[in-house]
DNA sequence: GCGCTTTGGTTGAGCGTTCAACTATCTTCG
DNA sequence: CGAAGATAGTTGAACGCTCAACCAAAGCGC
Protein backbone atom coordinates (compact mmCIF):
# COMPACT_ATOMS: atom_id res chain seq x y z
CA UNK A 1 0.00 0.00 0.00
CA UNK A 2 1.38 3.09 -0.87
CA UNK A 3 2.85 5.58 1.71
CA UNK A 4 1.60 9.31 1.78
CA UNK A 5 4.21 11.64 1.94
CA UNK A 6 5.13 13.77 4.27
CA UNK A 7 5.71 16.89 2.91
CA UNK A 8 6.80 19.60 4.50
CA UNK A 9 4.91 22.18 5.59
CA UNK A 10 5.25 25.92 5.07
CA UNK A 11 7.38 26.61 7.77
CA UNK A 12 9.57 23.53 7.24
CA UNK A 13 10.12 24.86 3.83
CA UNK A 14 11.36 28.12 5.26
CA UNK A 15 14.03 26.51 7.71
CA UNK A 16 15.14 24.02 5.13
CA UNK A 17 15.56 26.66 2.63
CA UNK A 18 17.43 28.95 4.87
CA UNK A 19 19.12 26.61 6.44
CA UNK A 20 20.50 25.25 2.69
CA UNK A 21 21.45 28.34 1.82
CA UNK A 22 23.45 29.58 5.43
CA UNK A 23 25.76 26.25 5.70
CA UNK A 24 26.04 26.17 1.56
CA UNK A 25 26.78 30.03 1.53
CA UNK A 26 29.15 29.53 4.86
CA UNK A 27 31.47 27.01 3.26
CA UNK A 28 31.55 28.61 0.10
CA UNK A 29 32.73 31.67 1.79
CA UNK A 30 35.38 29.88 4.25
CA UNK A 31 36.26 28.03 1.53
CA UNK A 32 36.94 30.29 -0.87
CA UNK A 33 39.33 32.26 1.70
CA UNK A 34 41.12 29.36 2.44
CA UNK A 35 42.30 28.82 -0.82
CA UNK A 36 43.12 32.36 -1.16
CA UNK A 37 45.07 32.32 1.82
CA UNK A 38 46.63 29.30 2.15
CA UNK A 39 45.97 27.65 -0.92
CA UNK A 40 43.64 24.57 0.24
CA UNK A 41 40.16 24.04 0.55
CA UNK A 42 38.54 23.75 3.89
CA UNK A 43 38.66 20.08 4.04
CA UNK A 44 42.79 19.52 3.62
CA UNK A 45 42.79 22.29 6.38
CA UNK A 46 40.61 19.81 8.47
CA UNK A 47 43.08 16.91 7.83
CA UNK A 48 46.25 19.25 8.63
CA UNK A 49 44.28 20.38 12.28
CA UNK A 50 43.34 16.70 13.09
CA UNK A 51 46.84 15.24 12.35
CA UNK A 52 48.52 18.69 14.55
CA UNK A 53 46.38 17.32 17.67
CA UNK A 54 47.09 13.44 16.93
CA UNK A 55 50.14 12.49 19.19
CA UNK A 56 52.97 12.72 17.37
CA UNK A 57 51.36 14.51 14.77
CA UNK A 58 50.36 11.20 13.02
CA UNK A 59 47.65 9.57 12.39
CA UNK A 60 46.23 5.65 10.25
CA UNK A 61 44.63 6.40 7.63
CA UNK A 62 41.57 4.73 8.98
CA UNK A 63 41.58 7.12 11.83
CA UNK A 64 42.10 10.10 10.48
CA UNK A 65 39.12 9.05 7.96
CA UNK A 66 37.01 8.50 10.96
CA UNK A 67 38.16 11.82 12.41
CA UNK A 68 37.67 14.00 9.72
CA UNK A 69 33.91 12.22 8.58
CA UNK A 70 35.94 11.46 5.34
CA UNK A 71 35.89 8.16 3.45
CA UNK A 72 38.73 6.33 2.06
CA UNK A 73 39.11 6.90 -1.22
CA UNK A 74 38.48 10.72 -0.73
CA UNK A 75 41.25 10.55 2.10
CA UNK A 76 43.55 8.30 -0.17
CA UNK A 77 43.50 11.11 -3.11
CA UNK A 78 43.32 13.64 -0.52
CA UNK A 79 46.33 12.99 0.92
CA UNK A 80 48.90 12.39 -1.85
CA UNK A 81 47.83 16.11 -2.84
CA UNK A 82 48.73 16.81 0.98
CA UNK A 83 51.86 14.57 0.43
CA UNK A 84 52.71 16.15 -3.23
CA UNK A 85 52.69 19.57 -1.25
CA UNK A 86 54.99 18.55 1.32
CA UNK A 87 52.77 18.91 4.26
CA UNK A 88 52.22 15.37 4.77
CA UNK A 89 54.41 12.30 5.06
CA UNK A 90 53.22 8.59 4.65
CA UNK A 91 55.04 5.90 6.48
CA UNK A 92 54.88 2.18 6.69
CA UNK A 93 52.67 0.95 9.78
CA UNK A 94 54.87 -1.90 12.10
CA UNK A 95 51.73 -3.48 13.36
CA UNK A 96 49.79 -3.83 10.65
CA UNK A 97 51.15 -4.30 6.88
CA UNK A 98 48.40 -2.79 5.09
CA UNK A 99 48.58 0.02 6.90
CA UNK A 100 49.41 3.55 6.29
CA UNK A 101 50.69 6.39 8.86
CA UNK A 102 49.86 10.33 7.50
CA UNK A 103 52.15 12.61 9.67
CA UNK A 104 51.93 16.28 9.40
CA UNK A 105 55.99 17.92 8.24
CA UNK A 106 57.04 20.43 9.86
CA UNK A 107 56.40 22.18 6.67
CA UNK A 108 53.02 21.38 7.38
CA UNK A 109 52.62 22.30 10.57
CA UNK A 110 54.19 25.92 9.74
CA UNK A 111 51.73 26.07 6.94
CA UNK A 112 48.92 25.32 9.14
CA UNK A 113 50.08 27.66 12.10
CA UNK A 114 50.19 30.60 9.32
CA UNK A 115 46.65 29.71 7.95
CA UNK A 116 45.21 29.33 11.54
CA UNK A 117 44.46 33.03 12.55
CA UNK A 118 43.09 34.07 9.01
CA UNK A 119 40.87 31.15 9.10
CA UNK A 120 39.50 31.51 12.72
CA UNK A 121 38.08 34.94 12.30
CA UNK A 122 37.23 33.92 8.82
CA UNK A 123 34.63 31.39 10.78
CA UNK A 124 34.48 34.33 13.68
CA UNK A 125 33.30 36.80 10.91
CA UNK A 126 30.60 34.88 9.03
CA UNK A 127 29.45 33.16 12.03
CA UNK A 128 29.51 33.88 15.45
CA UNK A 129 29.84 37.42 15.18
CA UNK A 130 25.89 37.12 13.93
CA UNK A 131 24.34 34.78 16.11
CA UNK A 132 23.52 36.11 19.78
CA UNK A 133 25.55 33.96 22.06
CA UNK A 134 21.99 32.34 23.30
CA UNK A 135 21.73 31.25 19.53
CA UNK A 136 25.26 29.79 19.29
CA UNK A 137 24.00 27.73 22.43
CA UNK A 138 21.28 26.49 20.34
CA UNK A 139 23.40 26.03 17.68
CA UNK A 140 25.75 23.57 19.29
CA UNK A 141 22.83 21.55 20.84
CA UNK A 142 21.08 21.27 17.39
CA UNK A 143 24.47 20.44 15.79
CA UNK A 144 25.43 17.58 18.00
CA UNK A 145 22.37 16.17 17.51
CA UNK A 146 21.68 15.70 14.12
CA UNK A 147 25.88 14.42 13.77
CA UNK A 148 24.99 11.96 16.22
CA UNK A 149 21.08 11.23 14.88
CA UNK A 150 23.04 11.39 10.84
CA UNK A 151 26.36 9.13 11.61
CA UNK A 152 24.37 6.75 14.27
CA UNK A 153 21.70 5.48 11.31
CA UNK B 1 50.79 46.81 14.18
CA UNK B 2 49.73 43.26 14.81
CA UNK B 3 45.75 42.29 15.71
CA UNK B 4 45.54 39.85 18.07
CA UNK B 5 43.96 36.68 16.63
CA UNK B 6 40.23 36.13 18.45
CA UNK B 7 40.34 32.44 19.05
CA UNK B 8 37.64 30.33 19.41
CA UNK B 9 36.80 29.67 22.90
CA UNK B 10 36.52 25.91 24.04
CA UNK B 11 32.68 25.65 23.45
CA UNK B 12 32.79 27.61 20.30
CA UNK B 13 35.24 25.22 19.00
CA UNK B 14 32.44 22.49 20.29
CA UNK B 15 29.95 24.46 18.68
CA UNK B 16 31.85 24.76 15.38
CA UNK B 17 33.19 21.39 14.66
CA UNK B 18 29.53 19.48 15.07
CA UNK B 19 28.27 22.18 13.11
CA UNK B 20 30.68 20.98 10.37
CA UNK B 21 30.65 17.79 10.94
CA UNK B 22 26.68 17.88 10.87
CA UNK B 23 25.94 19.95 8.36
CA UNK B 24 28.43 18.05 5.83
CA UNK B 25 26.78 14.62 7.46
CA UNK B 26 23.60 16.32 6.17
CA UNK B 27 24.57 17.01 2.84
CA UNK B 28 26.06 14.23 2.05
CA UNK B 29 23.64 11.92 2.72
CA UNK B 30 21.07 13.80 0.72
CA UNK B 31 23.49 13.84 -2.11
CA UNK B 32 24.15 10.20 -1.90
CA UNK B 33 20.18 9.35 -1.55
CA UNK B 34 19.59 11.97 -4.48
CA UNK B 35 22.31 10.80 -6.93
CA UNK B 36 21.36 7.18 -6.41
CA UNK B 37 17.13 7.07 -6.99
CA UNK B 38 17.42 10.67 -9.14
CA UNK B 39 20.34 10.57 -11.15
CA UNK B 40 21.11 13.62 -10.26
CA UNK B 41 22.88 16.14 -7.11
CA UNK B 42 21.29 18.08 -4.82
CA UNK B 43 22.56 21.12 -6.60
CA UNK B 44 21.14 19.90 -9.91
CA UNK B 45 17.88 18.76 -8.18
CA UNK B 46 17.21 22.18 -6.30
CA UNK B 47 18.09 24.12 -9.77
CA UNK B 48 14.72 22.21 -11.15
CA UNK B 49 12.65 23.19 -8.23
CA UNK B 50 13.22 26.62 -8.66
CA UNK B 51 12.49 26.43 -12.36
CA UNK B 52 8.95 24.13 -11.27
CA UNK B 53 8.36 26.99 -9.55
CA UNK B 54 8.86 30.05 -11.89
CA UNK B 55 6.13 31.08 -14.05
CA UNK B 56 6.04 29.16 -17.02
CA UNK B 57 8.29 27.12 -15.63
CA UNK B 58 11.10 28.96 -16.88
CA UNK B 59 13.95 31.83 -15.74
CA UNK B 60 16.65 33.98 -17.57
CA UNK B 61 20.43 32.57 -16.47
CA UNK B 62 20.92 34.67 -14.22
CA UNK B 63 17.72 34.94 -12.22
CA UNK B 64 18.13 31.06 -11.41
CA UNK B 65 21.83 31.80 -10.51
CA UNK B 66 20.72 34.17 -8.26
CA UNK B 67 17.91 32.21 -7.14
CA UNK B 68 20.11 29.06 -6.11
CA UNK B 69 22.85 30.86 -5.07
CA UNK B 70 24.97 29.74 -7.95
CA UNK B 71 27.72 31.65 -10.03
CA UNK B 72 27.04 32.18 -13.25
CA UNK B 73 29.65 29.59 -14.46
CA UNK B 74 28.31 27.29 -12.50
CA UNK B 75 25.16 27.39 -13.83
CA UNK B 76 26.31 27.48 -16.96
CA UNK B 77 27.83 23.66 -16.18
CA UNK B 78 25.02 22.85 -14.67
CA UNK B 79 22.22 23.32 -17.34
CA UNK B 80 24.47 22.24 -19.76
CA UNK B 81 24.18 18.90 -18.11
CA UNK B 82 20.65 19.42 -17.61
CA UNK B 83 19.94 19.86 -20.79
CA UNK B 84 22.01 16.95 -21.97
CA UNK B 85 20.08 15.05 -20.26
CA UNK B 86 16.66 16.03 -21.40
CA UNK B 87 15.31 17.84 -18.32
CA UNK B 88 15.65 21.66 -19.28
CA UNK B 89 16.20 23.45 -22.56
CA UNK B 90 17.59 26.35 -23.43
CA UNK B 91 15.83 29.39 -25.67
CA UNK B 92 16.84 32.59 -26.53
CA UNK B 93 15.78 35.76 -24.70
CA UNK B 94 13.70 38.32 -26.85
CA UNK B 95 14.04 41.19 -24.34
CA UNK B 96 17.95 40.93 -24.53
CA UNK B 97 19.75 39.33 -27.05
CA UNK B 98 22.93 38.39 -24.74
CA UNK B 99 20.42 36.61 -22.32
CA UNK B 100 19.43 32.83 -22.42
CA UNK B 101 16.01 31.51 -20.81
CA UNK B 102 16.56 27.89 -19.14
CA UNK B 103 13.32 26.45 -19.37
CA UNK B 104 12.11 22.78 -17.32
CA UNK B 105 10.94 20.64 -19.47
CA UNK B 106 7.36 18.28 -19.05
CA UNK B 107 10.49 15.16 -18.77
CA UNK B 108 12.04 17.53 -16.46
CA UNK B 109 9.37 18.14 -14.44
CA UNK B 110 8.15 14.22 -14.42
CA UNK B 111 11.54 13.43 -12.54
CA UNK B 112 11.27 16.20 -10.38
CA UNK B 113 7.89 14.82 -9.83
CA UNK B 114 9.19 11.03 -8.98
CA UNK B 115 12.00 11.94 -6.87
CA UNK B 116 10.47 14.66 -4.56
CA UNK B 117 9.24 12.69 -2.12
CA UNK B 118 12.30 10.21 -1.74
CA UNK B 119 14.08 13.54 -1.47
CA UNK B 120 11.48 15.06 1.18
CA UNK B 121 11.58 12.19 3.33
CA UNK B 122 14.94 12.13 3.38
CA UNK B 123 14.99 16.22 4.50
CA UNK B 124 12.53 14.44 7.08
CA UNK B 125 14.26 11.74 7.97
CA UNK B 126 17.65 13.10 8.63
CA UNK B 127 16.75 16.65 9.77
CA UNK B 128 13.43 17.53 11.66
CA UNK B 129 12.63 14.33 12.96
CA UNK B 130 15.96 14.62 15.48
CA UNK B 131 14.94 18.10 15.83
CA UNK B 132 12.34 19.38 18.54
CA UNK B 133 9.63 21.74 16.78
CA UNK B 134 11.73 24.40 19.64
CA UNK B 135 15.12 24.05 17.74
CA UNK B 136 13.38 23.58 14.28
CA UNK B 137 12.09 27.40 15.07
CA UNK B 138 15.69 28.21 16.28
CA UNK B 139 17.69 26.62 13.26
CA UNK B 140 14.99 28.92 10.91
CA UNK B 141 15.90 32.26 13.02
CA UNK B 142 19.22 31.05 13.21
CA UNK B 143 19.80 30.16 9.07
CA UNK B 144 17.88 33.33 8.20
CA UNK B 145 20.14 35.49 10.12
CA UNK B 146 23.26 33.79 9.06
CA UNK B 147 21.96 33.71 5.17
CA UNK B 148 21.24 37.52 5.40
CA UNK B 149 24.62 37.89 7.25
CA UNK B 150 26.69 36.45 4.17
CA UNK B 151 24.78 37.49 1.29
CA UNK B 152 24.50 40.70 3.09
CA UNK B 153 28.64 41.41 2.36
C1' DG C 1 26.75 58.00 -33.53
C1' DC C 2 30.96 56.25 -31.09
C1' DG C 3 34.12 54.71 -27.67
C1' DC C 4 34.03 52.79 -22.67
C1' DT C 5 32.30 50.32 -19.28
C1' DT C 6 29.12 47.01 -17.54
C1' DT C 7 26.42 42.99 -17.86
C1' DG C 8 25.07 38.11 -19.43
C1' DG C 9 26.77 34.12 -20.33
C1' DT C 10 30.15 30.48 -21.98
C1' DT C 11 34.43 27.96 -22.11
C1' DG C 12 38.47 25.11 -20.76
C1' DA C 13 41.82 23.80 -17.52
C1' DG C 14 42.65 22.20 -12.99
C1' DC C 15 41.18 20.31 -8.86
C1' DG C 16 38.42 17.54 -5.40
C1' DT C 17 34.92 13.91 -4.71
C1' DT C 18 32.53 9.71 -5.78
C1' DC C 19 31.98 5.16 -7.20
C1' DA C 20 33.34 0.77 -8.37
C1' DA C 21 36.98 -2.18 -8.93
C1' DC C 22 41.19 -4.02 -7.21
C1' DT C 23 45.40 -5.64 -4.27
C1' DA C 24 47.25 -6.97 -0.09
C1' DT C 25 47.03 -8.26 4.51
C1' DC C 26 44.75 -9.88 8.55
C1' DT C 27 41.31 -12.74 11.06
C1' DT C 28 38.39 -16.49 11.85
C1' DC C 29 37.23 -20.96 12.15
C1' DG C 30 36.71 -25.69 10.63
C1' DC D 1 47.18 -25.35 8.53
C1' DG D 2 44.22 -23.45 4.96
C1' DA D 3 40.21 -21.39 2.85
C1' DA D 4 36.69 -17.71 3.33
C1' DG D 5 35.67 -13.47 4.52
C1' DA D 6 36.70 -9.05 6.55
C1' DT D 7 39.67 -4.95 6.68
C1' DA D 8 43.16 -1.22 4.93
C1' DG D 9 44.17 1.35 1.45
C1' DT D 10 44.79 2.61 -3.56
C1' DT D 11 43.47 3.54 -8.26
C1' DG D 12 41.18 5.48 -12.46
C1' DA D 13 37.24 7.22 -14.67
C1' DA D 14 33.40 10.26 -14.48
C1' DC D 15 31.57 14.21 -12.77
C1' DG D 16 30.83 18.84 -10.52
C1' DC D 17 32.91 23.15 -9.09
C1' DT D 18 36.19 27.11 -9.37
C1' DC D 19 38.84 30.37 -11.54
C1' DA D 20 40.32 33.20 -15.11
C1' DA D 21 39.83 34.35 -19.72
C1' DC D 22 36.84 35.36 -23.09
C1' DC D 23 32.90 37.05 -26.44
C1' DA D 24 28.79 39.52 -27.42
C1' DA D 25 25.29 42.67 -26.49
C1' DA D 26 23.60 46.62 -23.74
C1' DG D 27 24.04 50.99 -21.49
C1' DC D 28 26.35 55.39 -20.87
C1' DG D 29 28.65 59.74 -21.77
C1' DC D 30 29.77 63.09 -24.79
Amino acid sequence: MAVMTRWLDPDEQRTWRAYVAASRALMDALDRELQRDAGMPHAYYELLVRLSEAPDRQLRMSELAEASGSSRSRLSHAVARLEAAGWVRREECPTDRRGQIALLTDEGFATLAAAAPGHVEGVRRHLFDALSPAQVDQLRRISETLAEHLTGS
